[in-house]
Formats: structure tokens, sequence, C-alpha cells
DNA sequence: TGGCTAATTGGTAATATAGCCAAGTAATGA
DNA sequence: TCATTACTTGGCTATATTACCAATTAGCCA
């Protein structure tokens, strides 16, 4: 089991690495973002209005994806238009929708069957 | 503009819900657990011996993942064993090697023209 | 140049997360 | 029944994240 632990070790840079980026998803705003990004891209002012938070939030949120690597930044004159980067992650929230209706399910068996 | 805004409080809750699960993957040593948990099922104290931390922080990381429904329990004696309820989790990996991958490129890029 | 708009950055307070230790629960078996 | 093992939960501190406001930067054009 030391051994384990070693390779725990060893792998550990990797994982973290792994999770900087799903960090970088794991918010409401930047969920929504990545939906409106994977249709085109849009400037940060538009982004700002559909959402109804500050500006500075907005752009926070899309300088944390842009660390990432999940998305780009082009400025073109006043505006800075941002598009995705990895459209790969639209794939996996179909996944997400799968446990989140999976648990709906569990849910409703629980409530059916009386114990909640 | 309030019309959009309208549409994201809205879905608002959805994006939460989404979220949530995505946080239940953005750490470290939950990313290990659910590539271990992806070969096969595994007690919480073989878990705790590969990762070297304190059983109940291994216990919280799986029961933070449970109640996301990523991951499910079963007790069999004194052990407690854990398994993968949402194999597709798996798929989304490739997307996020690629990330990093990209983004490693980039940096290096940089690197080689000589602006970092 | 000066004023305007779009976006970013710094500061700060509120809240959330992670880790460990200690205490509690549950199954087993002497 | 009592001790042991496996796990969970509560309490606590340290750290990270988020949101807003204020200040700053950058591009545009009169």
């Amino acid at each position: 089991m030391k051994k384990k632990q070693i390779a725990f070790e060893k792998l550990q840079d990797h994982y973290v690495a792994r999770a900087e980026i799903i960090k970088a998803l794991a918010h409401p705003t930047r969920l929504f973002i990545i939906d409106r990004l994977s249709e085109r891209e849009h400037c940060v002012c538009e982004l700002t209005d559909m959402i109804g938070a500050d500006t500075s939030t907005v752009s926070k949120h899309l300088s944390v994806m842009k660390n990432a690597g999940i998305v780009s930044s082009d400025k073109r004159g006043l505006q800075v238009w941002y598009s995705l980067k990895v459209p790969c992650i639209l794939n996996f929230f179909g996944c997400i929708e799968e446990t989140i209706r999976q648990g709906a399910r569990e849910h409703m068996d629980l409530a059916k069957s009386g114990k909640c």
C-alpha cells in the first residue's frame, strides 16, 4: 500500500491539472456562457446583458475560463470577443444531464416507496 | 436585453444543478478515485491506503460524489464498497486531456517565439 | 486633446471548501 | 457483552472563491 500511495503522488500533478480545468467549468454562470459560446462568439457586453451581473464579474468568469484554455478572446475595437476553444466539452454535458435525470428518477422512486 | 436576462434566470436552476455535479468532480483526489473506480469497485480502506490521507477526508470526498449521483455505495460487513455509477464521465476526461495538451503546446510556442 | 464606451484589475467582505482530529455508529467475533 | 475494525459525522481552522464597487487601461472619434 505504500507503493500505491507513491503511485498517487506521482499522478498527483496530473490530477491537479485536470481538476484546474474542471474547476473552471464548475459554476452556473460559466456553464451558461459556454452554452452561449457554443452557438457563436460573443462580446463581454452581450454576455453581461444576458446574465445581468456586473461587467467585472462576467469578465472575471471569462478570464478563469481563458486561463484554463477553455475559451479564447479577440479584441476588435472597443469590444473583446470570446469564443469556445474546446467544443468537445459540450459532449460531456449529455453525461451530466443523464446524471441529473438518474438522480431525479431515484428521488421519485424513494418518494413512491414512502421513504421520503 | 431584459428578455435575455429573464432567459438566464429561467435556466439558472438547471445550470446550478449541472454545476453541482461538475463541482463534485473538481478535485484532484476525487478524480483519482474516479479513475480507480473505473477499473473496479473499492472499499474506503483501499482508497485511503492509495491516497494516504485521513480516512475521514476520503470518506467525505466519497460522500460529495455520492450526493452528486456519481458513485454508489454498498455496505458489506464492516466495509463500504463504492462503485462508479456514471461511467460516461470517463469520456469527458479525453477532452480534458486534449485541453491540457493544447495548453502545453501553446505555452511552448510562446516560449519559442521568445515571448516568455 | 478630451470625452466616451468596453473591458480589466485591485480591494474587500461574505461564503464555501478541504483537511485533520476527536467522537460516534455499526458490524463482527472472541 | 466487550473489544476491534471500518466508516461517518461534528467541530475547527486555513484557504479559496465569488460578487460588488472603485479605479485603471485601451480604443475610438469629435
